[in-house]
DNA sequence: ACTCGCTTGCTTGTTGACAACAAGTAACTT
DNA sequence: AAGTTACTTGTTGTCAACAAGCAAGCGAGT
């Protein structure tokens, strides 16, 4: 067992069963992603996945259950990219700041990982179909991301950077449905959204609304 | 060949052929709309929608050619409904008083046709997935949409009603993703959302930007 | 008004693609 | 050497899509 062979990431033949499975899984999530962008959920199938992952067509199927589940991991592993980055981003501030911080490290993280937030949202929309099996985890993310701004201008108010006539929780769904909204119709035209100026308005809009 | 039977919608056993297609048409949407709400589409079949309308299993795609083309017909129908009721509802206004009146009107509509929005908007969604066939429809509709909201701004500007210092295409945006967004937190989990507030704080927003 | 040939509405048969699972083989581990 | 884990191949049932056929309307010529 040589160590040279053991340190490189993604080897040809990893001699560990957990490094075997640990790589075969990462390598089908980054070709499923890499199928959604091109093709969209539907009409990825396992056996792409499995074949573009340099396996055979029923390891998807084995490692992950179902389809659905499949899309489960690639979902969670790119929002957990995403929480660390805007946690990171916003880093114990409150109230305004931390409302225009976050806008801005998700500007940035569209920025360096546009595919990432593509994907992410291609799942967090079909999520909003009946019986969809990703409806827990967007609902579960929406939620969070929602109680964390009403979080956010509660704290300002207690400061007395926010003014005390709003509601926080109504101000958390705005917050989230616009940033939901706007990535949306990113998707669908991509030329129609310039992130930079929409971030700058929506930044000032947020100052006009809530500072007292 | 009875004036009575040709008079009565939806006769039991229609005459002219016009007729049988039309009526056998307006079930299978109908059947694929509540289909679409208990199922999602993905689980909904071709032979779901041709039965539950009381026809064959293979109707449905004789018809429609495609279950993405039955789909396309079934979101065509809920958007002329929906832009009807958005026109009367508008009729000549600009500037934020339109704004507002097209804001109140979407909630009525929710609070009338609240299963129509639904599935418009699980079919909206899924034009965010790559190769989507309805996501043409969808960018032609949003894209409307967002033009007729920064139209009003524009009047609104020249009226003097709206500050003169904003950018019609940018409101135009932020407003319909704003609206979308909410449709999109409303489906995922219906109880977070009070329309009523959600839209009286949305309309003192707009005041609150626009206004000089 | 009648009917014969054409058109249109609808159904049933069939094919190929697919997800899901079962059963097997090969690679590792202790 | 025995057991566990990684992976592959075989199989089944479901589905969309299409093709071929049956039956219900329709219209021109008598």
């Amino acid at each position: 067992m040589s160590v040279i062979s053991r340190d490189i990431a993604h080897d040809a033949a990893p001699r560990t069963q957990a490094e075997r499975s640990a790589q075969s899984d990462a390598a089908m999530i980054e070709a499923a992603k890499a199928l959604i962008l091109e093709r969209g959920t539907e009409k990825t199938t396992l056996q792409l996945i499995g074949e573009r992952a340099g396996y055979s067509r029923g390891l998807a199927s084995y490692r992950f259950g179902t389809k659905a589940g499949l899309f489960q991991a690639v979902g969670k592993s790119i929002l957990r990219h995403w929480m660390s980055h805007l946690d990171k981003a916003v880093d114990g501030q409150v109230g305004i700041d931390a409302m225009c911080a976050a806008a801005e490290a998700y500007r940035r993280f569209i920025e360096k990982w546009p595919d990432e937030i593509r994907v992410l949202h291609i799942l967090l929309c079909e999520a909003a179909s009946p019986r969809s099996e990703f409806r827990q985890i967007a609902d579960e993310s929406y939620q969070r991301q929602r109680e964390d701004v009403a979080d956010w201008v509660r704290r300002g108010m207690d400061q007395g950077t926010v003014r005390s006539d709003v509601d926080p929780r109504s101000e958390g769904a705005r917050y989230v449905a616009y940033i939901s909204g706007m990535t949306y119709l990113w998707l669908i035209s991509p030329d129609a959204i310039d992130w930079q100026r929409v971030n700058d308005d929506f930044r000032g809009q947020i100052r006009r609304t809530l500072a007292p």
